[in-house]
DNA sequence: TAGAAATGACTAATATATCGGTCAAAACTC
DNA sequence: GAGTTTTGACCGATATATTAGTCATTTCTA
């Protein structure tokens, strides 16, 4: 037995996963179509559509955006122009803050 | 050579993930925790988590949602509530369409 | 400036997600 | 109601993500 490799996740992200995985499941539907057709379309087995559907946290996050894209769900509330626009505002704050972060003072000895 | 999985995805995928990475990466440094701090946290390697704040596509979508959960950043802009309100209309909105999604109209023979 | 810490990039080993298939039940069409 | 299609659930094989480590470089502190 090498050593099981279990997760926990917050409730937070669980609901927020099963939310998206319920929106892409709306999509598909509104748009008529098959879950078959859906994973034909994302080039994944059905059974891993769905997982997605499910809001399984272990999916690949690049299949749950695709699949979200193409059923017509936004991420960010923005089109592809907002999602640009968004990444260039969060550079801009990335870089005014220090390159590194820094934990010299005093190492809090490790609080729990 | 057992075939090869190779996939592809949309630009506005891509883009949306490199958006998260980077809305991850600009909490993690506002809260002032270092790359193996936040790792430690999420209970993942430290390499997984530059990938994340690069926007790879292959993480798990729970690592990301739990991360972005961590430094702060809110997915669909809302709180618990916020999520349970919209999973509630999700699911109303859902059970207003057929169980099933039928192609039945003359099977398009294959198209390509 | 010297020293320490964080970051970036890479790798082999291993745990695990995905695939592709099956089967049963549900739900649509005619 | 009969027939067909979709959906839900499950499983072994295999492709792959994750891990844990290393090393070089950058960037902070004192």
């Amino acid at each position: 037995m090498p050593a099981k490799r279990k997760r926990t996740y917050a409730r937070y992200t669980l609901e927020s996963l099963a939310l998206l995985g319920k929106m892409i499941r709306l999509g598909r539907k509104q748009r008529k179509m098959t879950e078959r057709e859906l994973a034909e379309r994302l080039g994944v087995a059905r059974s891993t559509l769905q997982r997605m559907e499910k809001g399984d946290p272990k999916v690949e996050v690049g299949l749950m955006f695709e699949a979200a894209a193409i059923v017509g769900v936004k991420l960010f509330d923005a089109d592809e122009k907002g999602i640009a626009a968004l990444t260039s505002r969060t550079d801009d704050w990335i870089a005014l803050l220090p390159k590194h972060v820094y934990k010299t003072e005093k190492r809090v000895k490790d609080e729990f």
